[in-house]
RNA sequence: AGGGGCAUAGCUCAGUUGGUAGAGCAGCGGUCUCCAAAACCGCGUGCCGAGGGUUCAAGUCCUUCUGCCCCUG
């Protein structure tokens, strides 16, 4: 595949078991990962993100995990910059890169090579749908009117760096991606399967001392964490609203939702890739007591 | 044991003077180009506890049964 950079891509929602896969396919390809967590880049949260333990490593570098302050500023592209610095790194070392994670839109963004437009914009853009209709129409008939959040970032855009967003997004796609990938998408052929290992997986998490944490976080709260999974669900139990058991079901339900919607991304980028590139994508049911030969079988034909 | 009440979607409940049911939550599907574990959109999934009766027509009225709940003993 010429001289593009071979770049291995493990997706799937929360409890699929997308760590130990990346670690095993590391460990047999002299590989090395790159984490496409939008939570896990942050310092903190450990048990609340499911950041991999040194054990669940066991020695494989990891990359971009806990690297941002709570509280700084993010973004994709700051984000995309770090992973296409850590995937060039390791490619040049003679590695193989490995990004694995449940933010479909950070991987996407690397993949498929996305360059956004740099510079600041301010996050508390307000604006209505008919105003965007009138800079960027094509933009505001995707967007829903109700999709309050995309609408002030698309006049955000436009306002600060004087380009639309449907500009921006045709300007996003001039540079081909550099990667040659292979996507391994972790699937459950049942659903309920999925659900139950996010139950245990939740129960886990207390058990390592999630309440600790999520109190800890109350003395100090930032932006970042209070959308995180795992804490904004346990107050009602703290303010003495409910029981642990209830919160924690609380919890539960939120976390399988997020399951879903990952697996509703992740279901159509595994189309699209196929469609681009016959196999790019092999989906993997966590079921399959064979998943991680399959995988194994799958990357070593690609860097062949 | 006697009196009263409630049985409708997975859950909590609505349902007008009788016209074969509807909300919230859950669930399912989807969107996604900069805090995305976020934000947003779409879909009702039902032998209305069981049997009998009145009626052109019963979730709605009458009756029996079953199961819960409350009151009095």
């Amino acid at each position: 595949m010429g001289d593009k950079i071979p770049l291995i891509v493990v997706a799937g929602p929360t409890a699929s078991g997308k760590t130990a896969l990346a670690v095993k396919l590391a460990l047999a390809f002299q590989g090395e990962v790159i984490s496409a967590d939008s939570m896990q880049v942050y310092e903190g949260m450990e048990i609340a993100t499911a950041k991999p333990t040194q054990e669940e490593m066991r020695g494989v570098p990891h990359h971009l995990i806990g690297v941002v302050p709570q509280g700084e500023s993010f973004s994709l592209a700051r984000y995309t910059a770090m992973a296409h610095a850590a995937a060039a790194d390791i490619h040049t070392r003679g590695r193989l890169p490995i990004l694995c994670g449940g933010t479909g839109l950070y991987m996407q963004a690397v993949t498929e090579n996305l360059t956004l437009t740099q510079g600041a914009f301010s996050r508390g853009a307000e604006g209505s749908w008919e105003e965007l209709h009138n800079i960027d129409p094509t933009a505001a008939l995707k967007i829903h009117p109700n999709d309050t959040k995309r609408i002030a970032r698309a006049l955000d855009l436009f306002r600060t760096t004087g380009i639309t967003l449907t500009q921006q997004n045709a300007q996003s796609r001039m540079n081909p991606t550099p990667y040659n990938g292979l996507m391994l998408f972790l699937n459950a052929q049942l659903r309920q399967n999925l659900y139950d290992r996010i139950d245990r997986r939740v129960d886990q998490m207390v058990s390592q001392g999630l309440i600790d944490e999520a109190a800890a976080w109350r003395q100090n709260k930032t932006d970042t964490a209070a959308q995180t999974i795992g804490y904004k669900e346990l107050e009602p139990y703290f303010t003495g609203q409910c029981s642990l058991e209830a919160a924690l079901e609380h919890l539960k339900r939120e976390t399988r939702r997020y399951a879903k919607r990952q697996l509703s991304w992740f279901r159509r980028r595994a189309k699209e890739w196929n469609e681009r590139n016959p196999g790019s994508c092999i989906e993997l049911m966590i079921e399959n007591e064979y998943m991680t030969k399959q995988a194994l079988t799958a990357v070593n034909n690609h860097i062949r």
